[in-house]
DNA sequence: TCCTTTCTCGAAACCGGTTTCGAAGATTTA
DNA sequence: TAAATCTTCGAAACCGGTTTCGAGAAAGGA
């Protein structure tokens, strides 16, 4: 009877699985019982749990996920589309984090998809795809944009979705991020205790939210320290050794270059770093940097560099707990989480070397 | 007809997804000729076709993919289960890997996903899982031991797989690996070149097949050459930078310190560079130090860290190819693919300070 | 002893697709 | 014009589970 359409009995024992209909035939029951059995349902005797149970485990019964999922009518799992990674990625957050959210969604019994971005579609493409295919019940978005497709696409198919940083939506959907604006406030306000009062700020693109509030942070902190706002020493950059390079360059070419640099990230920070050499500067005798990003190899280079670091591990449960949240109950209101970045001090940032030290104590 | 069991009908038109028997009902067919319909299938008039495409594209139907999976027997979905990241990772490895098998696996329509690896259990648990579950029709492994217990397995179970990196049972499973022995053939013999004569060595752990097989190109240069073996220059490393560290200590405290160090890795190389700077030793007038892994932080620092590099890109289609081949025909003999990495000099690699240069021009 | 309640399980529908089979109707052939 | 063949589609089984419903047996109460 267990014989289903395979060639001979000893071969498919092993190399066929075992389906819920072979363990109710052996057992002399329905799928239906055998199913209510090892599902915990009140309605079975505790006989014929038992008997169940054992013969599952000895069988070495496991339900196709696919087949419990389409009947329950659910995915249990999660997408996450990876941006397109620059051409020289310096940082491992996106490895981290996989690795974090994927442990974090397993203890709620969820999968991660992680699918690619193709560059020459749109960004939004793969999201589509992944929802019109019924694929995911919901995404982990990171690297958000201010005014970022993906999230007015899911917003508007009210698909659930929890964002890594804000976005000029983000009273419409849940979303964790690190406060780079106190971040860049506390990094300032450091270098400004050493005697820094011209800093140079390398910046990270327009289109990620991020950069702009890494930027308003350190703008802040000098207007509150009453230090002039020179617009030449805040420089655009791309988050990229490149864009440091070039950045750094226009810096410290000045004819008052700055004695610190401040940077979007620590890719940038790598590129200042080189460029300053090449141009001379002694880090950080004549200038002090300090990134963004915390990636490790910062502690092997010389001088090491100071950084602005978060758990990327907390990040990733941080943002399964909203998304599991949202996915419970749908209508539930908006919440966001907001983690603190914190500077990690390497001891390679000194004080200018000519301290014309105002009276600034009072203002820090 | 078409009101399952929504509520008002203006609401589910948007929100509920159109199945194939709504599609069905609209066009007065069953869901058996649509469903014909759109696979291609010989027997609908062009004109019932043309009618149900139309109607598919206008309602905008996709076919749940659970369902069509269940359906078909197949999940078209490859596990792929991170290792345990080392606490500080250093290279962007994991990330770019994922990003390229992921972007392989969508052109044969295959999705990823990614598993973590719990450190408290046992490293085949994860696959057992996966296999159990029948969540995937295959395994992407890769940072392979030498004695692999996760091969072990899947070899048992009949399991398709394909590894990043060779193991002792290579002859049984296809894999794709880096020409490594050659790779520090070619190190060795650029350092032999330009006049090194003590060269020293940091490994990567024993459970590393890779890391062996970097070793045993060194060491064959080394006799190649006629070179004398010398065991204290030979240090055992563990791929971090603090292994590095501990290495390059042991090896340039001794009496007749090396003129060159190569690293299984970048991270042990930015170690042993911070050791050597911290013991006073210039690099790389001194000292000269390869790494391997080509990370893109190594041309960022001072001096430049010339590195062994390959293509990830390259590594993740290969891999893809090789598991779409055995998905296809799982009886196919085992085959496998060697890349070669290539030595990328930054310009930070010189001759020893002192020059002894016995003539081993006709050895290389 | 008979009726009601509670336990336990079988039967069947269902999830959303795919695929096989066969029966009409249309077309060609004899 | 009847028979044979071809087109085209409906009906139903199937993938491997879950869940609802109700029936029969066992237990409890009057």
């Amino acid at each position: 009877m267990n014989d289903v359409k395979a060639g001979p009995k000893e071969e498919w024992v092993k190399s066929r699985k075992v389906r819920i209909r072979d363990l109710a035939a052996e057992l002399g029951l329905t799928k239906g019982t055998v199913s209510r059995a090892l599902n915990g349902y009140e309605d079975i005797s505790k006989k014929t749990r038992k008997r169940v149970m054992e013969a599952a485990t000895k069988r070495g019964y496991v339900p196709t996920t696919q087949a419990r999922r389409l009947a329950m009518g659910l995915t249990e799992t999660i997408g996450l589309v990876l941006p397109p990674l620059p051409s020289q990625p310096v940082n491992t957050f996106v490895s981290e984090f996989i690795n974090s959210v994927s442990a974090a969604l397993h203890l709620h019994g969820y999968d991660l998809l992680v699918h690619s971005a193709n560059s020459e579609e749109s960004e939004v493409e793969p999201y589509r795809r992944l929802v019109q295919s019924r694929k995911v019940d919901g995404f982990i978005i990171f690297r958000t944009h201010e005014k970022d497709p993906r999230v007015n696409y899911l917003l508007n198919e009210g698909f659930p979705f929890v964002t890594h940083g804000r976005t000029a939506r983000m009273a419409e959907h849940d979303w964790f991020d690190i406060d780079g604006e106190k971040a860049f406030r506390d990094a300032t306000s450091h270098l400004i205790k050493l005697g820094h009062q011209r800093i140079g700020f390398v910046g990270g693109g327009r289109e990620f939210f991020s950069a702009q509030l890494r930027l308003k942070g350190f703008r802040a902190k000098l207007e509150e320290c009453c230090l002039e706002k020179v617009p030449s020493l805040e420089q655009p950059g791309d988050l990229t050794g490149q864009g440091g390079e070039i950045a750094a360059q226009n810096l410290l070419k000045q004819t008052r270059p700055p004695t610190a640099i401040l940077c979007a990230n620590d890719a940038t920070a790598l590129g200042v770093m080189k460029a300053a050499r090449e141009l001379g500067f002694n880090i950080p005798e004549e200038l002090s940097v300090i990134g963004y990003d915390g990636i490790a190899l910062g502690a092997y280079i010389d001088p090491p560099l100071p950084t602005l670091t978060f758990s990327i591990e907390e990040s990733g449960k941080e943002m399964v707990n909203l998304l599991m949240r949202r996915l419970k109950n749908p209508d539930l209101p908006v919440i966001s989480k907001l983690a603190s970045a914190i500077l990690k001090l390497r001891g390679s940032e000194g004080p200018p070397s000519s301290i014309q030290n105002k009276n600034m104590e009072n203002c820090l």
